[in-house]
DNA sequence: GAGCACTGC
């Protein structure tokens, strides 16, 4: 122990006392960054041994009479033996004596719901593989579960991991944060958390919260999930494609690996769902802490849901107490619309009547953070003294029911509408359309009332159609999505068998053959559906695979580093920004990056532009702001850009440019665009209506914010819209030789069924380069 | 000549 000692205060994080605390090998290998010495030492030989004695760390002699966990056997604690530890002078995991701050934590911790089942927790833990874990907002589950899982688990002594999984990297950031406050250790160390673009860990955490995609993703180079004894699955209830891929894996995982426990963490509905999945695993319950709220139907069903809205917002605003308004709405345009009228109707009360004075909100996802962040202010002061009290008023979309939680609210309106991604297996198309909510979803609405005090919701539906119309859960997103990506990320997963993957909601078979289809063609997978060498190098990059196969053949095209440029501008939000009141001036500044040949060459534009102003040392912000552009999205494009250029580096695919000069310089950009996107090539068939390809066979137009100018017959599109027309957005020119030379495969005009124009007109291209060839050669 | 629910790698 005295080379434990000897290293006190040398690390970063200062050891007051305890060098008799575990885990000295681990403090060692930590630590030995600083002056480069003891990566072994051979006097705590016998420690690194635990590992391969099948039950030698479970007995308790591992932490020596002293240590606050003596006596702990991993697996078989009890909450008694932890209470003492927690309540100790000196921190288990770190050795150092705990904070005033800790002490107070612990406080506040042992008064949630889900403290009082501690001990029930841990027996059911040590009793089965896979539990599941029913909890309700409040009861604490998301930062205490997994700390319970530490002080039975002990990862500290088998190197392994604690694992909790979040659908979105902010909560996996902030509960990161609280749990190590919590733990009294510092974030990063003993407890960390892994999202894309930042791995806050390190040597010493035992306990990680990740984003979920970011567990899938390891899981791809690890299928074992080895690094990991436990895993914990937070919010499974959400159903997220990767929470959902998770699920079945971890199916298969915990029979090859018994030593492996997983923890399904949900909401209450459909409890006994994920029971049944997971083998009738043992189910824990406990209750959260939230206020009543009273909930309001409509007697008649609502004509016009926004009109209702607004006429509910104003009727809170004249006749209830005190608090604040949540009102969901389905969209951008709608929620500005109705925050103008709003405010308008309520400016006419404040006149009329006595009624206080109300700020409305905006909140949606594509609005700016920084006025995202009005939502939090406070509510407004009564207009005179004495008078009515202020309040503020949001208007959101389902942002405001998941991700985003806003205290203070009273009163929720629920229309009952949202907007949701729909696939269309039949054309292969994605779209968002206006729907009815689920029952989980409006339940959901309606406890955002409650979080500081008892609340009401007012539900624009009547009670009937709660009960019989609406459906139980939202759909999955598995059941709503193309899964070209995630077939391929399954592939690459090692599941042989798609078939019988035993998914908790299988996707329709047409969904499946789609993929499959889009894969194959796509070069990603064989004939007999195995991933090809393609394939697997693909699965590397975090894109959809028509932008991963084309970044790894755009170096043949020589323009590898300007196709990584687009690949990651088309892999974030629209750059382009078109205030409602500045369109005309928006649109001529995008006039100056123009190119005639199409939007993505556009955009390439844009991209050397901007990084021309941060090389020479100016203010891109304003540079952004002056030209109608989102510097937000930009600065994230160019960090997804050193992501995947990094990735690249690692499989060796060459960075490499055409000369500016050359006359080549664009037309070998978009060539390269066809190896990628030659399943999305629109034709023209009159002035204004082209019509895509093959099966997919849809009557398009160009959508009116391209650039393209010059008159191609034959263009290729980055994405399908489908609003109320149909449209193909960031379009680019192609010459149609190209589709025969670069995807022969797709374009074989003897095996081409329907659109008979189409076919005519390949063969009639192939007919012309027979001939040019044959000229060329006879010359 | 128009609109973009929300995430995630």
């Amino acid at each position: 122990m005295a080379s434990n000692s000897d290293k006190a205060g040398k690390g970063s994080r200062k050891r007051m006392s305890s060098p008799e605390i575990d885990g000295p090998l681990k403090r060692i290998k930590s630590e030995d960054g600083e002056n480069g010495e003891t990566k072994y030492n051979p006097y705590l030989a016998h420690m690194g041994e635990y590992k391969d004695k099948k039950d030698g760390y479970s007995n308790g002699s591992r932490h020596p009479e002293g240590s606050p966990l003596h006596g702990f056997a991993r697996r078989q604690t009890t909450a008694e033996q932890a209470f003492v530890a927690e309540d100790g002078d000196n921190n288990p995991f770190t050795g150092e004596p705990h904070s005033q701050q800790y002490f107070a934590i612990l406080k506040s911790r042992r008064n949630l719901p889900v403290h009082k089942q501690r001990q029930e927790f841990l027996d059911l833990y040590h009793k089965t593989q896979i539990l599941v874990f029913v909890g309700e907002t409040g009861s604490g589950k998301t930062t205490q579960i997994p700390q319970y899982v530490l002080y039975d688990e002990l990862p500290h002594l088998n190197k392994k991991l604690v694992a909790c999984t979040q659908p979105r990297r902010v909560a996996a950031m902030s509960v990161a944060q609280r749990v190590a406050d919590e733990l009294d250790v510092n974030l990063g160390e003993e407890v960390g958390y892994s999202i894309r673009f930042e791995d806050k860990t390190g040597p010493r955490t035992i306990l990680k919260y990740m984003t979920d995609g970011m567990l899938l993703r390891e899981a791809m180079h690890d299928h074992e999930m080895s690094r990991y004894s436990c895993i914990i699955l937070d919010e499974a209830h959400e159903r997220t494609l990767a929470t959902d891929i998770l699920m079945a894996l971890l199916k298969q995982v915990a029979k090859r690996r018994p030593d492996l426990k997983i923890i399904v963490m949900s909401a209450t509905l459909d409890a006994q769902k994920f029971q049944r999945y997971f083998y009738d695993a043992p189910l824990l319950a406990v209750p959260g802490r939230t206020h009543p709220v009273e909930i309001f139907y409509t007697p008649e069903p609502e004509k016009d849901y926004v009109e209702a809205a607004i006429r509910t917002v104003l009727q809170i605003h004249a006749v209830e107490d005190e608090g604040d308004i949540l009102l969901f709405l389905t969209g951008e345009e709608e929620i500005e619309d109705t925050c103008r009228k709003i405010s308008l109707e309520v400016d006419e009360m404040i006149r009329e009547t006595d009624c206080g004075p109300m700020k409305v909100y905006p909140l949606y996802g594509t609005l700016p953070p920084h006025q995202q962040q009005k939502i939090f202010e406070p509510a407004p002061p009564p207009s005179r003294k004495g008078g009515r009290p202020g309040r503020k008023c949001i208007i959101s979309t389902n942002i405001a029911e998941t991700s985003l939680t806003i205290d203070g609210i009273v009163y929720v309106v629920d229309p009952g509408f949202s907007k949701q991604k729909i696939y269309n297996p039949r054309i292969r198309v994605e779209s968002l359309l206006v729907s009815a909510i689920s029952r989980a979803s409006a339940q959901q609405r309606a406890g955002r009332a409650g979080r500081t005090k008892p609340g009401k919701c007012f539900r624009l539906y009547t009670e009937d159609a709660f009960k019989n119309e609406l459906i139980p859960q939202t759909y999955p997103e598995i059941l709503r999505s193309n899964l070209s990506n995630t077939v391929l990320e399954l592939k690459k997963l090692g599941v042989q068998d798609l078939v019988h993957f035993d998914l908790m909601d299988p996707p329709a078979p047409e969904t499946m053959m789609r993929a499959l289809e889009e894969l194959n063609y796509l070069a990603c997978l064989d004939d007999e559906g195995e991933l090809t060498d393609l394939g697997s190098l693909a699965s590397e990059f975090p894109l959809d695979p028509t932008l991963a196969v084309m970044l790894i053949h755009s170096p043949e095209f020589l323009c590898s580093n300007e196709i990584l440029s687009i690949t990651s501008l088309l892999s974030v939000p629209q750059v382009f920004v078109r205030p409602a009141n500045k369109r005309r001036e928006a649109d001529e500044m995008k006039n100056h990056f123009r190119h005639a040949d199409g939007d993505h060459l556009t955009l390439l534009n844009v991209y050397h532009a901007f990084k021309g102003v941060v090389n020479q040392g100016g203010d891109p912000k304003k540079w952004c702001h002056e030209h109608y552009l989102s510097y937000r999205h930009l600065s994230s494009a160019d960090n997804v850009r050193m992501q995947l250029k990094r990735i690249m580096e690692t499989y060796e695919i060459d960075l490499v440019s055409t000369d500016f000069h050359d006359k080549n310089y664009y037309t070998n950009i978009r060539r390269a665009l066809v190896t990628g996107f030659f399943m999305q090539v629109a034709k023209k068939e009159n002035n204004k209506v082209y019509r895509t390809m093959k099966d997919n066979n849809q009557a398009v137009m160009l959508h009116p914010s391209t650039v393209l100018q010059t008159d191609y017959d034959w263009v290729v599109y980055n994405e399908f819209v489908l609003t109320t027309k149909q449209y193909v957005r960031t379009v680019t020119g192609i010459r149609p030789e190209w589709l025969l030379e670069l995807a022969p495969t797709y374009y074989d005009i003897d095996s081409w069924e329907g659109q008979p124009d189409v076919k005519q007109a390949l063969k009639a291209v192939a007919e012309k380069k027979r001939r040019r060839d044959a000229m060329k050669a006879g010359r």
